[in-house]
DNA sequence: CGACGCAAGATTGTATACAAGAGATTAACA
DNA sequence: TGTTAATCTCTTGTATACAATCTTGCGTCG
């Protein structure tokens, strides 16, 4: 099934494509933190042989979305609380990084972009559903991201986000999550707009340290 | 020759040994980046089959030490000026981060740890050799990390550091850097020491920004 | 009845063989 | 002589085979 690559694919091999299929099992939530990753298994059920697959696996545990014990193989990494706070706290800090930079550095046209996605999360706020707008959430914290005109840190924030996306998404999933997240949403893009560096700053390590606080509710309560 | 294993790796797999060893001569300059990573040679070298060593360098290549390219095969990565700023920016942020959780949350123990290690950086600036002084440098800093008490963000320094040691030796091994580089460790180890997180996170992150200065400059020097 | 140890099975780690693409070299032509 | 195109070699990508070790289940012993 993965032996015939789409042709969006091509140049790539079958070992990327292989990671990212597996990947996006773990991020969407089909695998669970926790769950066997057999490579005979995974092998046969995409058709292809265990050297690629284990590639994949091995490349997957080096960003921490697998965890190899060896000899023991591999599984779903399933972070402690402990592991998802600190995460959060890096990423929180990341993120007001990259919007204290984007005040001082992003192009008029990138602030327009941050703009407009903020628009589109106000809409959907208001109109869409709760994955309409963990989706535009995304691409309002990516315009954000790229502003920072800095590559090793859009770089480090997607590593380190998509480890937490299968706690994330349910969290934003939660349904009075929305509003307030969307009114936070709103004093960050004001200090963007307005380039005050400090202000965006902070206001996004908050927004993004709230998020962790409903996190680890989340996890407690569904005793992950 | 790497297949008896020292005791000291006991339960690690062969390409983790290869994988380690291969890192030690980029990180320690024995070979340089651009320089091409033939799996076979390797192998011969190591007296190994390619797949092990196949392993050991996917895996640098995703924590950014080794590019590959597919059917191209691997080399040395060889970041541009522009890359190594802006990781020398995101270091610095974490670095900076890392000593304001210092000053929040470091045992009695931790700050007494930190503070002996400037103590040996006092005296290494004025009796050792540079390169003496490269090794207490990094004991300083990784001191400070550990007082965070954020394994994640320890993880991230590390990664990230890994990444800038080939420049970054050059840079303190530099002669007249030493004496500069130890007043302004005077001021983050005060401000650590008062535990007054403002000042310890500004005075880092200047540092390692000024560390960054002299390492564009150094690598434009060498044309690197 | 519980704990420990041992053996069988299953799964990973490593080696080797084969296939396929990228780069270099050479030859032909303008 | 410079340029281009085709072939040919060398390296990587994938598959399979073999070896080593961990896990699991059972039996024995305390």
């Amino acid at each position: 099934m993965l032996r015939t690559a789409p042709e969006s694919m091509a140049g790539t091999t079958l070992a990327e494509r292989i990671e990212a299929r597996i990947e996006a099992d773990i991020v969407e939530g089909r695998v669970l933190p926790g769950d066997r990753l057999d490579e005979e298994d995974l092998a046969e059920r995409l058709s292809a042989s265990r050297t690629p697959v284990r590639e994949a696996l091995r490349k997957l545990a080096s960003s921490g979305l697998v965890t190899i014990r060896p000899r023991a193989g591999a599984s779903v990494a399933r972070p402690t609380m402990t592991d998802l706070v600190e995460l959060f706290e890096v990423v929180a800090e990341l993120e007001a990084f990259a919007a204290r930079l984007s005040c001082a550095r992003a192009s008029d046209a990138q602030l327009a972009e941050i703009a407009r996605m903020h628009a589109l999360c106000e809409h959907e706020a208001a109109n869409g559903t709760a994955e309409s707008y963990f989706e535009v959430n995304r691409r309002f914290h990516g315009a954000i991201w790229d502003g920072s005109n800095n590559s090793a840190l859009v770089e480090q924030l997607r590593l380190a986000d998509r480890r937490l996306s299968p706690y994330r998404r349910h969290i934003t999933f939660h349904p009075g999550r929305c509003k307030d997240s969307q009114s936070e949403h709103r004093k960050i893009a004001t200090a963007l707009a307005t380039r005050s560096a400090e202000a965006a700053a902070t206001e996004m390590r908050d927004h993004v340290m709230i998020l962790s606080e409903d996190a680890v509710q989340l996890a407690r309560n569904l005793r992950l």
